[in-house]
DNA sequence: GTTCTAGAAC
DNA sequence: GTTCTAGAAC
């Protein structure tokens, strides 16, 4: 609470949130420093408690009021992180792009945005309150962070790109696809991940499902190829995306451990299971050591043999799936 | 997420 | 010597 804001709600802390960037990984650290509720994507936080939030999430300062997002822009080579009011931010970017032009670099009056320090250790990082301004006309102009987390919700809605839409979801081809048949099932909503679902998303979830199948129904190798629909338990990219990938893994772009085990561990969650999860459990709960199954050794995911390194996995393949 | 590359592994 | 990967940088 404070000029700085806008916000007079009493409710409001003159010292609410701590908020905290890291440019290089793209997210933004959020503390909730007194009692009354603060929440991002509405879950609410807790006193003394600190989450993770990504450009795309919602920040709601308190009492799912005050809603906030985060933006990082490129500026001459540098990373900043920007704060905006969620409501001026979204009004009128259309309007904004127009008068920019030759308004260029004249802060919005009534656009509240605020620099965020980085962590110590990119101090040289830090924003100073010269490239506010620059960066307000640059994150207006962009509509988008620029950071290649937020790559996904460009692609949706660049119509090069989709290969089906309804009123629901979008479907684009992964940009690197790491089989011969790999698409991405997205909702127009901006949902960040699977962290966010509750009960209230579960007719999307089997939409999406449902979609997902129909990509699969319309492809000339439904016949001789298997096909998986399942979510990433930890995924790079924000956007909620639904991945539907045939189970050859012939791909160029198939290259590290990682993309492997993302694919054929429990790293890689079932949209059914999810599905289940979210009627059952309200939400979808990751487990403890999930990140590690990305360092798993190699192993075929058909007759489940150990390869040492990626080009022998590769070869290996190629004979369940000659071309 | 990808690209790039130093140095580990062979 | 070359191949391959893990981690930094983007």
């Amino acid at each position: 609470r404070g000029p700085e804001t806008g916000i007079t709600d009493k409710k409001c802390s003159r010292q609410q949130v701590q908020l905290k960037a890291d440019c290089n990984e793209g997210y933004v650290t959020v503390k909730q420093v007194w009692v009354n509720p603060t929440s991002v994507d509405l879950v609410h936080i807790g006193k003394d408690k600190e989450v993770t939030m990504r450009p795309g999430q919602v920040l709601h300062i308190v009492n799912k009021l005050y809603p906030y997002t985060v933006q990082f822009s490129e500026e001459s080579g540098k990373t900043a992180a920007v704060v905006a009011a969620k409501t001026q931010a979204e009004k009128r970017p259309c309007e904004d792009s127009r008068k920019n032009s030759d308004e260029e670099n004249v802060p919005k009056k009534n656009m509240k945005t605020k620099a965020v320090d980085t962590p110590g250790s990119s101090a040289d990082r830090k924003l100073s309150s010269s490239n506010v301004s620059s960066n307000e006309g640059t994150s207006s102009k962009k509509e988008h962070s620029g950071h290649w987390s937020q790559g996904l919700k460009s692609s949706m809605q660049d119509p090069k790109m989709q290969v089906y839409k309804d009123e629901k979801t979008v479907v684009i081809k992964d940009k690197y696809p790491k089989a011969r048949y790999h698409w991405l099932i997205l909702p127009w909503d901006s949902i960040s991940s699977l962290q966010s679902i509750t009960r209230e998303h579960l007719e999307l979830l089997e939409h999406m499902h449902a979609v997902g199948e129909k990509m699969i129904e319309q492809c000339p190798a439904r016949e001789t190829l298997e096909f998986r629909l399942g979510y990433h338990a930890i995924p790079s990219m924000s956007q909620l995306h639904l991945h539907v990938i045939s189970q050859d893994f012939d791909s160029p772009a198939l290259k590290t451990k990682k993309h492997w085990n993302s694919f054929t561990t429990e790293y890689f969650i079932n949209s059914e299971d999810v599905i289940e999860m979210v009627r059952s459990n309200g939400k979808v709960t990751v487990k403890e050591h999930t990140s590690e199954l990305l360092r798993l050794p190699l192993r075929c995911h058909l007759c489940k043999q150990h390869l040492s390194t990626m080009p022998e996995l590769k070869a290996h393949l190629g004979k369940h799936y000659p071309k």
